[in-house]
DNA sequence: GCCGACATGCTTGCATGCAAGTATGGCTTG
DNA sequence: CAAGCCATACTTGCATGCAAGCATGTCGGC
């Protein structure tokens, strides 16, 4: 995948580093590539909580034409990612703390739940294993990027185990907002190592089929945000709202 | 408005304190209408499972643009209400009994955790108490609006006691699928009231604290959806996807 | 110098026209 | 009579033009 190469020639705005959709390959409806870059760089903070996005900005930035981009924000903006003041402006929804408590809950709810459930369940865990192994060689790269990638797996092979994969939907539409604040937290190569070792546990629990400890472990793995969020707060002022 | 601050990029130097109130909520955009129509509508099976639904159609009824209608079916296709086949048609989405039994699992999961986490916490059952006291009249009136209505008060409530007042509204998204399926069941006036007596249950249970019975019952009450599926697929097959 | 009014440029909301593709009914042909 | 072909009417995807409203810069008056 070609990363956000060139810098904005059109001056320094806001929006800085938007890949434009032509090059993508095929006949997928410009609205959902649209919205994919878009909700992509609104969790990697390439668009910062609060900068203001144009749709005709965007249509030019992305060689679309403004009817895709209405679309997509449309849908971002019923997601709660974008705010639309109509006849003045869009903008990046600022980062609420009690926006980011409740995605942790909702996310919290539903992993222990998953958890719970897998272990009644006839589990593999062969493939949480093999998704282990590559997260512990991200781990000892020090490479973040592979670090959540391989996070999202797993978390999402828990749901497909428990017999409800499409719940991880759910669980992304929420996890938005807990990445912006994971983002933020520029020392997260350090925790990778703790991280790891959770997941570890967790599927080791998982295998073992010991819901007690599992859920225990789980609602504190998925509650960790909750910890950081504050701080961040104070050293991003820029990025929260005050609440 | 409290949102003010989201503003702020769009260049308002001034003090944004003294907004009026007539600009603001006055006309309701048109895509909001229609989607709100179009949900409603699919809710209640006005627009049945597997109905085509045709963008000029839906302009000429609503009396508005075909954007508009675009715009609400792009939210509506994201929560897979609608399905969209490019260049064929629209319909709406077939009810798949995998689907429910997500749907049921989310709301489950979430409401578990709310009553568990609303039980931690001063509560104040009053409001409670007199949404019961209505839904009773509206079970002995043989009124199953009004039974829904105050059902899903009662529910939304308890999120707010919970201290999470707004992940009802991702229940919501998942409840519309429960939602049809209920709407299939014609005998659902006579349960009313055993659902009347759970939910007086499940207050008391609340009110004293008791988390063990409460969760149990708010789990058994949340889950019955599951009982009746299977049965209403094989009385409205036309209605379900051949999984 | 200060303040107010106007014009201009921006924003989003909406309507409409065109393009591309598919299903279908009727016609032609064997 | 049956089977294949083609025109037509429909669908959605996308681009574009216009309308309404707000913020701001500029100019004129005091």
């Amino acid at each position: 995948m070609s990363e956000a190469s060139e810098l904005d020639p059109f001056g320094s705005k806001g929006v800085t580093a938007l890949t434009p959709i032509d090059s993508a390959p095929a006949r997928w409806r410009k609205v959902d590539r649209v919205y994919d870059e878009l909700i992509s760089a609104i969790r990697d903070l390439r668009l910062p909580p609060g900068s203001p996005v144009s749709e005709s900005d965007l249509a030019q930035r992305l060689g679309v034409s403004r009817t895709p981009i209405r679309e997509a924000i449309t849908r971002l903006a019923a997601q709660g990612l974008l705010h639309v003041v109509p006849q003045i402006g869009t903008s990046v929804a600022l980062i609420k703390l009690p926006e980011v408590e409740e995605a942790a809950f909702i996310r919290c709810s539903l992993e222990v739940s998953a958890f719970r459930r897998a272990c009644a369940r006839p589990r593999d865990v062969a493939e949480l294993r093999r998704i282990l192994e590559r997260q512990r060689a991200a781990v000892e790269a020090h490479d973040p990027e592979r670090f959540f990638a391989t996070d999202e797996e797993l978390h999402r092979e828990i749901f497909r185990l428990s017999g409800y994969p499409n719940v991880w939907n759910v669980v992304l539409g929420s996890k938005v907002q807990l990445d912006r604040v994971r983002r933020l937290y520029t020392a997260h190569a350090v925790r990778s190592p703790m991280l790891f070792d959770e997941h570890t546990r967790i599927v080791d629990l998982l295998e073992a089929g010991d819901v007690e400890n599992g859920v225990e472990l789980v609602a504190t793995h998925t509650n960790r945000v909750n910890l950081l969020a504050p701080g961040l707060k104070a050293e991003h002022p820029a990025f929260f709202a005050e609440d």
